[in-house]
RNA sequence: GCGGCUGUAGCUCAGCGGAUUAGAGCAUCGGUCUACGGAACCGAGGGUCGGGGGUUCGAAUCCCUCCAGCCGCACCA
């Protein structure tokens, strides 16, 4: 089905083209109308006419027979409002369409979404959970737009770091290798300690790294040890997380250490390679240190090892050769910005990443504690995500037998954890990821309010309505007939949801999408209030059944796109 | 110093390709229904959109400047 939003779009770009080609009506949602165009008021200005005679004028040249009624209002908008047998017609399509009205992309891109990447020899703790959620929300709707996602993780399982862990793992033993790295973040503190006191452990840690880069089987086979033992935990946190990434995504540093080498050899050949300091180096324009001198992207490091420039260049390469994609998302925090720009921009010159190529480095801001500063346990110590999940699991579980669900032990801990995950994500993804965010517990598990949970328990409360029904409900094809101004605002927030979804993707801007989730349950609570649904009759019952339906798939598609469940009882 | 980001109701946040009375949630106060669905709903108070200047018929939104805070600026990723 073609989208209300996009009908109105297709109609009023005719009229706008008749007065200057490619014009954009700027429609929008509004609180005045159903619709507005704004895109009068610029037009105008270019045209250098009043902008309530061009919008007389585009009214004129705009076919909107059978769809909506227009009005110039104010200065020069276009109001317009749906004709109900329009609105009425958009519904029943509507329910017929399993997709919601959202478009299957008609030429899948490949995507590959870097995003997580932990550092293999931690545990997971909060630096790593924003880019862990949103890439997640964004690999799952760039899936439900019908694009062919690759997710890649790259952890951090090489170099310095994994040499001192190697020498630890050989002064414990490596016989009963389980317990010796069972708590994974001991391990590094211990290793971490030793490398800073100790000048013969520290000796013989440079010494690892070379063996571990130069490809030596026993170093490697003490390494693979170590990532195999962090990579089963770094899947179980993801599991209880209920985030999409696998163990086949996992593709850390190592992976490119092949071809690191020959990097350097295509940016020497390619004439890009200056050494400076004795560090191998390029120069991108544009980019200068504090002194107001050019600032270089060291590829190989003065004591020839690699740094993490050679491998993220390396894996430009690999992802746009190899894995063919046409669009690269680095889901990293805002820090390494310029990093980034750097490698993008060597990458380019090296002719490595093609202009159809779509490059984006989607970064987003820190997670804060309610003292607005960077969110810390009460000793100071980073926050584990494994505790928080816990913690979030814990309040949710005591919600819940206050309100004496029936619910059996094992059931009510599963909904438990689901709702946990919901506060944690919602949270996340609700506000602009480009903004710092205030983590506060408390309040992003409440079931009341913009929150995760909110959600839930709207959706859950549409469930009830089918599970009360006793039989079983099927949308057929229905003649909506609106007249309860609660249905009416409903049925409009339901066919909004196409534009809400694209442009959540188009900005990568997943807060969109929650911000248009929690206005349609806010619709669908006031529809409630005003609309018995089971107990009206006939017709009347059956559309407001069809309502129910639509609101409950739109919440659950939506959330599941956020990587948040839609449990059917809370 | 250079570059980037942030500053909107008591609190947490939307809105920022300029435009019709600046929105929401929480909190506060006041209501609603014989609550099949109620963890609901309705309403009210509360804002010189950090300060100042500019562009414009019109600025929270664009430009400049100042203040406050955060981040990055060559061999750790």
């Amino acid at each position: 089905m073609t989208s209300t939003y996009d009908t109105l779009l297709a109609r009023l770009q005719l009229a706008f083209d008749v007065l200057e080609s490619g014009a954009d009506p700027v429609l929008r949602t509004s609180e005045r109308s159903d619709y507005q165009a704004n895109g009068v008021m610029s037009l105008a200005k270019r045209l250098g006419r009043p902008p309530r005679e061009v919008a007389e004028e585009i009214m004129g040249h705009a076919d909107l027979d059978g769809v909506a009624t227009v009005e110039v209002a104010g200065p020069g908008f276009l109001n317009l409002t749906l004709i109900p047998a329009f609105l009425e017609r958009q519904l029943a399509a509507l329910l017929g369409d399993a997709r919601l009205g959202i478009a299957t992309a008609p030429e899948p891109k490949t995507v590959v979404i870097d995003y997580s990447a932990p550092n293999v020899a931690k545990e997971m703790h909060v630096g790593n959970l924003r880019s862990t959620v949103i890439g997640d929300a964004l690999a799952r709707s760039y899936r439900f737009a019908g694009h062919h996602v690759v997710a890649r993780n790259h952890v951090g399982d090489w170099g310095t770091p994994f040499a001192m862990l190697i020498e630890h793992l050989l002064d414990l033993g490596d016989d009963d290798v389980s317990l010796s790295i069972g708590d994974l973040d001991a391990f590094y503190k211990e290793a971490r300690v030793k490398f800073d006191s100790d000048d013969t452990f520290k000796e013989r840690s440079r010494g690892r790294v070379v063996a571990l880069q130069s490809g030596d089987a026993e170093t490697l086979r003490l390494w693979r040890i170590i990532v195999d033992q962090s990579i089963s935990y770094l899947d179980q946190v993801y599991q209880d997380l209920g985030v999409s990434l696998e163990i086949a995504d996992v593709v850390g540093e190592s992976y490119y250490n092949d071809m690191l080498e020959n990097v350097v050899a295509d940016l020497d050949a390619a004439g890009l390679l200056v050494e400076s300091g004795g560090a191998l180096c390029v120069f991108p324009p544009g980019f200068t240190n504090r002194d107001g001198e050019a600032l270089p992207l060291i590829v190989q490091k003065s004591d020839e090892g690699f740094g993490y420039a050679a491998s993220d260049l390396a894996a430009v390469r690999d992802r746009v050769d190899n894995l063919h994609a046409d669009e690269l998302l680095y889901v990293v925090g805002v820090p390494q910005a310029q990093h980034f720009e750097m490698v993008f921009a060597v990458a380019r010159l090296a002719g490595w990443l093609p202009d159809r190529v779509r490059c984006e480095h989607v970064t987003f801001g820190n997670v804060l504690g309610t003292d607005r500063k960077m969110f810390k346990s009460r000793s100071g110590e980073t926050v584990k995500l494994a505790s928080l999940l816990g913690e979030a699991i814990e309040r949710a579980d005591e919600a819940l037998k206050e309100r004496n669900t029936d619910l059996d032990e094992p059931a009510r801990m599963d909904l438990a954890v689901q709702i946990a995950r919901a506060a944690i994500k919602y949270a996340d993804l609700s506000t602009d990821r480009q903004h710092d965010y205030v983590f506060d517990l408390e309040r992003m598990i409440a079931f009341e309010g913009d929150t995760g949970p909110y959600l839930q328990y709207a959706h859950a409360r549409l469930r009830s309505i089918f599970r009360r029904l006793g039989e079983t409900w099927a949308p057929s094809s229905l003649t909506f007939a609106l007249e309860v101004d609660q249905e009416r605002h409903l049925a409009l927030g339901l066919l909004a949801f196409p534009e809400a979804f694209e442009a959540a993707l188009a900005h990568l801007q997943p807060h969109r999408l929650c911000v248009y989730l929690f206005d349609l349950a806010q619709r669908l609570t006031a529809f409630y209030d005003a609309c018995p649904v089971l107990s009206s009759e006939g017709a009347l019952r059956e559309q407001r059944l069809a309502l129910c339906d639509l609101a409950a798939r739109t919440l659950s598609v939506g959330l599941s796109v956020l990587g948040i469940d839609a449990p059917e009882k809370m």
